[in-house]
DNA sequence: AACTATTTATAAGA
DNA sequence: TTCTTATAAATAGTT
């Protein structure tokens, strides 16, 4: 986002590397804050550099952030979430399967499945929505195919060259030992060449 | 960082605060997975809205981020987070809740969220998936639509019809009565008329 | 670190 | 909600 603009991939050169991780470790904290502030919403953020180094940002306690995230299903605190459980358990579970259920209709719908309790109205959102999420996939999808083919790419760069210099290599040899011994009169060698050919179309999924 | 810089304070007005906050957690989450992506780190971002619901990503795993963190200040804390999850998750809550969770994840990839996690075969298999209920969605709209159409044009047909006939009766008044009593010397009735126009673009939705 | 030329994020408005 | 657009912020490469 500045003098040119960079593939999101891991930066080669550790030094670089190493500043850019500082620089948006920074902002990251700093917009995370924000969010924060603006939104009055609990943000969490821990991040481990390569080195295994801890840094992190919490808009109130970290350990009360990961405690309500481990319990992402319960309302309220923990001990008395437990009790209403134990006392409640019926209607909780209860709860809990019409969520699931409500869920599972609309992952179905999604699927173009059961849509006939539908409205028109609702099938026109129900399209946007899923036109919406094609088009996130097909983004991301389309990110890691240029990656995947940039990786290749420089693989397939890094191997022509190799080949080259073992063809100058060969040629000077030839001219250096052919005369003298009279062997391979034809002029043909035969060696191990790494073949590159079609190697833009194999992608290696990870 | 836009039409005109504001303070970093809760804001006021709670619908701006809601676009706010989806608009920041969007890119929050972008820059959050570029860090991760460049500088080779492990990033774990949890969010709570002002409601309470959850939004998270993480470049690897949360739960392995989490234990990483908390091995790293308190090794404590989290064992007996762990037993106390063991002892909540004895019934068949757990699985329910396992459930869940994995259909509320598989919904979110289908909105296009949270698609950090997937290799390029598991997208381009999505993308199958939604595609496949996109085109089952619009041939549903689409149904929807010409039998609505068609309806339409079926009361618009009978309607006209009706029309004509009132008309075609009114005249043979006219001619039959008009000269014996003398009134409606000006030739005109009033009557009830239905109103047809505009019928085809205002479709009844059930 | 500091400096910018650019890219990116986003606040308001539609 | 979503889209647009003018503007604020972030930041990649340089010094």
């Amino acid at each position: 986002m500045a003098r040119e603009k960079i593939k999101i991939k891991k930066i080669d050169n550790a030094t670089a590397r190493q500043v850019t991780f500082s620089k948006r470790r920074r902002g990251l904290f700093k917009k995370a804050e924000e969010l924060a502030i603006l939104c009055d919403a609990d943000v969490g953020l821990i991040i481990f550099s390569a080195s295994g180094k801890l840094f992190e940002y919490a808009s109130s306690s970290m350990c009360e952030i990961i405690d309500k995230h481990s319990t992402q299903f319960d309302a309220g605190q923990k001990s008395d979430q437990q009790t209403l459980d134990l006392l409640t358990d019926n209607s909780a579970q209860a709860g809990l399967k019409k969520e699931y259920a409500d869920k599972n209709r609309q992952l179905r719908q999604m699927r173009g499945e059961n849509l006939q309790e539908l409205t028109l109205e609702e099938l026109m959102h129900l399209e946007r929505t899923i036109d919406i999420g094609l088009t996130r996939v097909m983004e991301r999808k389309n990110l890691q195919i240029m990656e995947q083919i940039s990786i290749l790419q420089q693989k397939e760069m890094q191997l022509l060259e190799d080949n080259k210099m073992l063809r100058e290599k060969m040629e000077l040899c030839m001219i250096d030992h052919a005369p003298m011994n009279g062997l391979h009169e034809d002029g043909q060698y035969s060696f191990e060449s790494i073949d590159t050919s079609d190697t833009l179309l194999r992608l290696s999924l990870p």
